[in-house]
DNA sequence: ATACTAAGTTAGTAATTGATTACTATCTTT
DNA sequence: AAAGATAGTAATCAATTACTAACTTAGTAT
């Protein structure tokens, strides 16, 4: 995809190479997009991308600083329109499904800077944004079981594991498929199964 | 690691270039991993690997021949003794976590080749893996269901892609601490809640 | 012992990749 | 309008990669 040849300024550039990252994503393995990929898919040439970026690890950083923010404030605002935490959880998975239908490379990235070695720059930062995540979903269940809303045993760790599990087991299904647009429908009967193992009591 | 220098016949030398990738795969990402470094992890040269297998990607193809085999005898025995299909579910999760925790490079694959292209060899072969696997889990639920051991108006296919889920999610969590012994402990966790989204009556 | 077969070595090649550099074109500021 | 700043180009580099082929040598059958 070539744009009209324009001069952009460098903050407005560096956005533009993080999208064209997230958009060839969607389509191959992150490993495999080379920074001359990243150029031809802006009408430009591959030296341009190093006039905004030291190092090809920089963009791959400046991709999860992306994630990490859109993705924070997405999930922050469902959050906040919550009636009870288990409403907020609902919301919360829901949030997640439509940022991942949106943006289907973001899950690729996970999944592919997930297995680098410990001291790689980018896991640590995806590390950190995951862990973040589960525990976000560790206070709702906290607070969910403290005001008796699920299984008073319930095992708030096992359980913001199952709950990302089952967005994981989600995307799965969609990159096994190969269609988007299975994850939303999928993603409506799953849920009624992950309440049900918190013990909630169904409407 | 060096092995004793010696010659091996040809069936024997690539069952280790097999398993010299099952290795590297547990520190590294799988694409990362050259034929220079599975040489030298068995002492010999790059070109050695090339007198066994005529390109990189049938390498490839002969790990995933190891890990349907390996996988799919470890599976098959587990779920034969079960006593009835809900036991025969928790077999099959014990023998899958085992497998994972005996191998742990296997699950960094299918993550791996999950996001190539559609039209990849490995890829193809990777999903009709999985989707034999997920085929087997939902054959259990359903004579569960007959038998009246879960819930009567049970999703299945939902319930199948959450079984799968509930392992990635433990898989990732260990991979995002970098500590596979606590793989087993997380699991025996996670079982009860899923049993519990299955509307099993508990003993 | 000798000769044959096959595993492993050595020394390459062609292609790709991230990165650098000298230069040009365009925009902004004074 | 002149001058400086900056986005983009074009060419190139060094390193790495999968792959090849001519060779050497270990093991084995005769």
């Amino acid at each position: 995809m070539i744009l009209p040849k324009t001069r952009l300024p460098a903050e407005a550039r560096q956005l533009e190479i993080v999208r064209a990252v997230l958009a060839l994503a969607a389509e191959d393995s992150p490993d495999a997009i080379t920074t001359q990929a990243i150029a031809q898919r802006m009408g430009l040439t591959q030296g341009a991308v190093f006039r905004h970026f030291p190092t090809r690890e920089a963009i791959w950083l400046a991709v999860v600083d992306w994630v990490e923010q859109n993705l924070g404030d997405a999930i922050a605002a469902a959050v906040t329109e919550a009636r009870d935490p288990v409403d907020g959880l609902r919301r919360l998975f829901e949030a997640h499904v439509a940022f991942i239908a949106a943006h289907p490379s973001v899950p690729r990235l996970i999944f592919n800077e997930m297995q680098k070695p410990a001291d790689h720059p980018v896991k640590q930062r995806v590390r950190g944004l995951l862990d973040r995540y589960r525990r976000r979903v560790s206070e709702l269940l906290a607070r969910a079981r403290a005001q008796a809303l699920v299984e008073p045993e319930l095992d708030e760790t096992a359980a913001a594991t199952l709950f990302v599990g089952t967005v994981q087991g989600l995307v799965v299904q969609t990159l096994l498929a190969g269609d988007p647009r299975t994850l939303q429908p999928v993603a409506r009967r799953l849920w009624p199964l992950y309440l049900r193992s918190l013990g909630v009591r169904q409407p």
